[in-house]
DNA sequence: CTATGGCACGGATT
DNA sequence: AATCCGTGCCATAG
């Protein structure tokens, strides 16, 4: 299953090879491209070539992606996840490479963040030639995430058929803050509504009340509403409350800037995945890709003609270059652990939480970092250190730090939220522990109440009946 | 009296 | 060794 990766090199396994193996797996990709970049520029025996070569069959490799000859064994075997360091671009901004590095600029930024923010996750979806259709339409969003010109001027604009821009559409809209990029509140809960269908039970009607009463909806005249679908006023009151809890007509403003009441402030958003998990469809087989980012391009290897002159050099030169090439054999090496070790790891990690990638947070599996570690005949402390302040691209486009796949309680408080969105009365915390007893979810009464902190929900003499 | 939130403790995890 | 998380006890609000 790793038969394909560079595993030549490890075995002089020197404390100094440890220690700063241990300290490049707990660095983000766009951390190890500094230090990479720092290391080159100081040390004279190493050099970054241009081309990259498969470590099986030593083919050239394209620019983006991996071996189109070696990938296809490994992607046939059935296994459950294939893993492999990429060279892929982390996109960073719009078209030109920008320096982006800078602190807060301010509103200007903060405006902008969200337009970055989506089009670092479709980035690597749409074709090159699309992405600045992508860029420019998420330039003309508003603070609610919603567009503000209409696709047709995108399409006349661009000169291309609007069926294009839709498409590119589409897939914006299924970006993290869902339904983001659309025209309007109706079509942005449309597309939320899709998405949510796909993993989950939707009440009957609320499609098409959404598509044909939703003026009245938002009048809450439910009377109205009740004749025109030709169902009880109920029915209607419960599609709307089903509506309100799960549908945001404003994509831009739920997840974005303002913290509502009660809310952990530990949300960081990430913008930037170290890691990108995408489904592919090999034949009949579907197959999860795992890429470890790597954030340069090339072969970083010992420059040989360095090498060669050592030999041709003073005796005092000798030793300052010796030292060189030690130290850039050393951490050559280091890097080689380090992915290895970073693909194990997500090989184990995306195996054991397959349904949870693939279906969502409900079915996150319990799993501790110390399981992983015994599991790879590591250390625990290696495993932390590579799960800390990174982050992960699911496919659904969502960015989520690589830790959340050891969060203990999250598929607790996925039932907890559903078993209150499903309440006919409001439940106390002594009742939903029942309930989450009987669902196989043992928790004391104080943590059903610490949950619902967490999700933000309120206690239950003040929350309204929900239908 | 009941339902919740605060504080702090202990065991597990990192 | 430091930190996180679930829990129990107790005060307080309704």
């Amino acid at each position: 299953m790793l038969h394909h990766l560079p595993l030549q090199t490890i075995k002089p396994l020197t404390t100094a090879h440890l220690a700063q193996t241990m300290s490049l797996l707990s660095l983000t990709a766009a951390e190890l491209q500094e230090q990479i970049e720092a290391e080159l520029a100081s040390n004279p025996a190493l050099e970054m070539l241009d081309e990259l070569r498969c470590p099986v069959c030593h083919r050239k490799l394209p620019r983006q992606g991996i071996c189109p000859v070696c990938s296809q064994p490994v992607l046939s075997q059935g296994e459950e996840a294939v893993v492999f360091v990429s060279t892929r671009e982390v996109y960073t901004g719009f078209g030109e490479p920008q320096d982006d590095e800078d602190r807060e600029d301010n509103g200007a930024l903060e405006e902008e963040s969200l337009a970055v923010h989506v089009f670092r996750q479709i980035a690597p979806d749409i074709p090159s030639e699309d992405r600045k259709i992508a860029a420019f339409l998420l330039t003309h969003l508003n603070e609610d995430g919603l567009l503000t010109i209409s696709l047709q001027e995108i399409a006349s604009y661009h000169h291309i058929p609007v069926e294009r821009v839709r498409n590119i559409q589409r897939v914006i809209q299924r970006a993290d803050p869902v339904g983001v990029g659309s025209v309007d509140p109706k079509e942005a809960l449309l597309a939320q509504l899709s998405l949510l269908e796909e993993t989950q039970p939707v009440p009957a009607l609320t499609r098409k009340m959404i598509e044909e009463g939703l003026d009245l909806l938002s009048r809450h005249q439910f009377h109205e509403l009740a004749r025109m679908m030709k169902v009880s006023v109920g029915e209607i009151q419960r599609i709307a409350s089903f509506i309100s809890k799960n549908l945001n007509p404003y994509p831009g403003r739920s997840s974005w800037g303002e913290s509502k009441g009660g809310r952990i402030a530990n949300q960081q958003v990430f913008y930037k995945p170290d890691i990108l998990i995408t489904l592919s469809t090999n034949g009949d087989q579907e197959v999860l890709v795992v890429e470890i980012l790597f954030p340069l391009w090339g072969t970083l290897r010992v420059n040989p003609l360095y090498r060669k002159a050592i030999q041709e050099v003073d005796e005092e030169l000798k030793e300052d270059m010796r030292q060189d090439l030690e130290r850039a054999s050393l951490f050559v090496k280091c890097l080689q652990q380090r992915n290895h070790t970073m693909q194990r790891l997500m090989q184990r990690i995306v195996a054991w939480q397959k349904d949870f990638i693939l279906k969502g947070d409900k079915f996150l599996k319990p799993l501790t970092r110390a399981q992983i570690a015994k599991e790879l005949g590591v250390h625990e402390s290696t495993v932390s250190r590579a799960v800390a302040n990174k982050a992960v691209q699911l496919p659904s486009g969502k960015i989520i730090p690589l830790a959340d796949f050891f969060d203990r309680s999250l598929s607790a408080r996925i039932v907890l939220k559903e078993l209150i969105m499903h309440e006919t009365k409001p439940l106390s915390d002594a009742e939903l522990v029942k309930l989450m007893a009987q669902r196989g979810y043992e928790v004391a009464r104080r943590t059903v109440a610490k949950y619902r902190a967490m999700e933000g929900i309120l206690p239950a003499n003040l929350r309204r009946a929900c239908y």
